[in-house]
DNA sequence: AAAGTAATAGTACGACCGTTCGTATAGTTA
DNA sequence: TAACTATACGAACGGTCGTACTATTACTTT
């Protein structure tokens, strides 16, 4: 069911308002945090209504996760997917999480950076989930790295250097948000992708911009 | 009151078995699943009684982050700080707070990368108790940074360098838990500090060990 | 031993949690 | 029009939350 010749019907307009709220409180409030009284309250509907739409918290939680990850790649992925494989895409992962953390696509910062540590030391779906979404990330990050060691472009250990990568991401996420500041984290992040980089370039090679 | 000639009176102990336990409950589930009656049935003690030591639920959420932060300071920073100012420091640093993470001092890993992310989007009076932990620990490593400058053994803007490292203490520290891997991300960042440092000291100065 | 105080326990509260149930309304299909 | 399904609602459930009070211990001091 759930679309007529295109258009959506009324229960999965509701469903989609619903975690378009949820992914914002969760990336502030955490999973946890995602109340579904709360959540009703917030959206002006009735907690039984939004409730028969997930069947259960811990599928709320999951849905959560996937709207998100479709927002990440959205915002991340794909428009760095728009670039050739090498050091431009690298380059443009960069700037995109980058850009997609400190412009708040999630008030809270990156939403998987805030329940990933939430559920870090848990088990379950909700956990395993993240998991994944961690590892194709990775992946994913890795594969850039390495696509462009294969073009000359870089000498590196992809996995190291995706590693390093990914840490100032996460760091200049986490300070940016705590300290409430301006952007001077995503400038020491900036830069030190920038020198990370630079060290790493072989010389036939200069970076973008 | 609290001691008579040394000895602990029976109060002080009782308090002191709760945060220890706290400690570690947060560092999994957080100060906000950090419950007062889960406390006191893990302990065997009456809610009621736990409750009367601390007065309020964010009192205990305060004394647990100062708990967890004399804990911090005794793993990582004071072993440490038996090494002179200088290279040896920012090594010795990086080193110790590896070890405190995957030693898992606490069951979740770092306390305060935990907590620090649950409460890094809100107000009130445990996120500025966090804040005011992070800048500590952040200017401490920045000075641990700046002093290798000045001694000669470094070229590199302290905060830059500082922010770097501990990206890397936070990123290894959260692909351990989240992927309970044996201490692969452990690797990953210890490589990260060799090279990083490798690539700043000075001609007439080497690496320890 | 008596008095006084610090520490713990017991009980109860209102609020909110996730969840279930029965029901009313709207939209689609026959 | 009639039957059926999807969607949303209100009320209530048992449970847990933080907190407030009042008792009851245990220990110290006199």
């Amino acid at each position: 069911m759930e679309k007529v010749d295109g258009r959506l019907v009324r229960g999965d307009q509701t469903r989609r308002a619903v975690l378009r709220r949820s992914v914002d409180i969760a990336s502030v409030d955490g999973l946890e945090g995602l109340s579904i009284g709360r959540l009703a309250t917030e959206l002006g509907i009735s907690k039984s209504g939004l409730f028969a739409h997930f069947g259960s918290k811990e599928e709320l939680q999951l849905s959560t996760i996937r709207a998100a990850r479709r927002i990440y790649a959205d915002n991340v992925v794909l428009p760095a997917f728009e670039v050739e494989p090498g050091l431009g895409r690298v380059w443009a992962l960069s700037t995109h999480w980058l850009d997609y953390s400190q412009s708040r696509v999630f008030p809270g910062g990156c939403f998987f950076q805030k329940v990933s540590h939430e559920y870090a030391a848990r088990t379950g779906a909700v956990h395993e989930a993240l998991l994944t979404v961690h590892w194709e990330w990775m992946g994913l990050l890795e594969e850039a790295v390495q696509a462009a060691v294969d073009n000359g472009e870089l000498e590196a250990d992809a996995k190291q250097l995706a590693f390093e990568l990914n840490a100032y991401y996460e760091a200049a996420n986490l300070a940016s948000i705590l300290h409430d500041d301006g952007g001077a984290a995503y400038e020491l992040a900036r830069q030190a992708i920038r020198s990370r980089l630079e060290s790493t370039v072989t010389a036939e090679t200069t970076l973008p911009r």
